[in-house]
DNA sequence: TCAAAAGTGTTATCCTTACACCCATGT
DNA sequence: ACATGGGTGTAAGGATAACACTTTTGA
């Protein structure tokens, strides 16, 4: 009988996000074939006391950059993620790996070696309602409609994660659920690809590595969930900032264009951030008065994060 | 160098929970030394294609139960997770343990062999504010403010979690936290044991072997956190139900005496249950007509919960 | 007839949403 | 002057919280 300990090898995956020109950025290298891949490093048990410590010791040497915030997000094992056609034989490694999230304040230097900032919403463009809104995803869902046909469990679920009717409204957490609905319908790169039939030139958005999109929708999708409950948004902002560069953040995180007085008013209520009394100077119109993170009780354990008031 | 490979397991956790008899109780089998521990079985990276799988499997083999809602929570693998003493030598086997949350509808068959249904608010008694309220911390927070001294950051967390300031508000979600707050000042057996001193007598709630207690804190919390915007709560329902037994469960999972026509107009609002036009009998005063969960879209991917209004 | 539990009506308050408007600077 | 972005006031609508009350059964 097998024993269970045979052939498992265990690594750590780093979705680490930070905002480089308003934009936020995912921290990638160059895979085998070209493509992205997220950060990745063996897991090594005799050596690394913890999970996290190993993370942030491999990220940091790999990429000099400090992590901050650290959050532990799934644990990926399935048999066949990157290639379900291959059927393990005695001699196969199961690889498993532990995806997290870490974010870092935003940064002038460059990344070490192949180290890229892709912009996420480059790897997600359906994810990205600021532009013309439910209208940038048209083309998209006529693909998932042909591909449902007249099921209506599939209608369903396609009306529900994009928001079809006006009465349902965009959830911008649901990042996974949108990408495995895309998968399903083998409408992105990754579905083609893991089945060996070509991929189509239209495929949206940009492939990864082996089931690192997967990993990385995962990330996004508790980023913009989290953004609601916990103040995790200043661990990208630099120390002071201003409110419109606040606001700039959450909709670069978030995909949304929010409504400027709400967020603002939202803000102030949950008492996370304090004038300076210092003001910007060069902003193109009016100077903009610096806010810092509040030094009170603010990171405190409560929950609070910040409100997303949506401009339609 | 070591390869990353050697001496790792990985297990399956399972964190079952169901109602029995008004009450949110834990699956849990009779640990070595006669604590109680958490299903666990391993898993075998030839034989088990993916970790759910492999979860519904050992548990509907070790106790009869069919499992539906099942969602992973956290990977645990820190070293020394239970004696943080043990040095691990060269042929010290690293555990890592996948947890994993389950839900069963309420059923009344008795569980297999040494299994047993354990309430999970005796094993952490401070998670239940259905009583006297804040009152009945006291003792604890006493414990805790003797640890925390004069430390102004370690007194803000226990204010914060255990909201012992009337502008701060109860969080249920935060089991977690709390007991990791309760382990880290050495109230709890755990922590006494972890470090090979006496257990007092006084240490509240039931200790559990290893960590497994860190595991369903995390499991509970997740579980009430979900309650409020995902319908969950009918996986531990019966097919038909009042509004009061919904409730009831709502109080026992959330720990809350919840306020009962806003609990009310807000599950109607929700459209999540309808009427079936049957009414109960031998309830001990008027029938009380019997609901369903909605065929409607019912479960559909849209975020939807339960509204949690405290009553005071 | 009374206790016990089911079920309903109504109001005050707060937060969210949405509208329109004023302010200070660089060109 | 005027474009650009910073910053503000106020009112409508909906959700929440809190109040007390009626209805229907079993003992």
């Amino acid at each position: 009988m097998a024993t269970g300990e045979q052939g498992i090898r265990i690594g750590l995956s780093a979705v680490v996000i930070a905002l480089r020109e308003r934009r936020a950025c995912v921290l990638t290298t160059v895979g085998e074939d070209g493509a992205a891949a997220l950060p990745f490093g063996p897991f090594d048990p005799v050596r690394d006391r913890t999970f996290e410590l190993a993370l942030r010791a491999f990220v940091t040497a790999q990429t000099g950059f400090r992590l901050g915030f650290v959050e532990q997000l799934y644990t990926f094992g399935d048999a066949g993620r990157d290639s379900p056609r291959a059927t393990p034989g005695p001699d196969h490694r199961r690889e498993i790996s532990i995806g997290y999230l870490a974010l870092t304040a935003a940064s002038a230097d460059a990344p070490a070696a192949d180290a890229r900032w892709t912009p996420v919403l480059d790897v997600f463009p359906w994810e990205d309602r600021r532009g013309e809104g439910p209208a940038a995803a048209e083309p998209l869902v006529a693909g998932l409609r042909a591909w449902a046909g007249d099921d209506a469990r599939r209608l369903a679920r396609i009306e529900s994660l994009f928001a079809l009717t006006p009465a349902q409204r965009w959830n911008e957490g649901l990042v996974l659920d949108r990408y495995e609905l895309l998968y399903e319908a083998g409408l992105v790169a990754e579905a083609a690809r893991d089945q060996d039939r070509p991929v189509p030139a239209t495929a949206p958005g940009r492939a990864m590595v082996s089931d690192h999109r997967r990993i990385l929708a995962t990330g996004l999708g508790r980023l913009r969930s989290k953004l609601k409950y916990r103040p995790v948004l200043f661990d990208l902002m630099p120390g002071v900032f201003t409110l419109s560069e606040l606001q700039a953040a959450a909709e670069a995180v978030a995909g949304l264009t929010l409504h400027k007085q709400n967020f603002r008013r939202g803000v102030e209520r949950t008492g996370l951030v304090e004038a300076t009394g210092r003001l910007t100077t060069g902003t193109g119109g009016r100077p903009a008065e610096l806010f810092r993170v509040s030094s009170a009780d603010a990171q405190g354990g409560e929950a609070m994060g910040l409100p997303l008031p949506a401009q339609r």
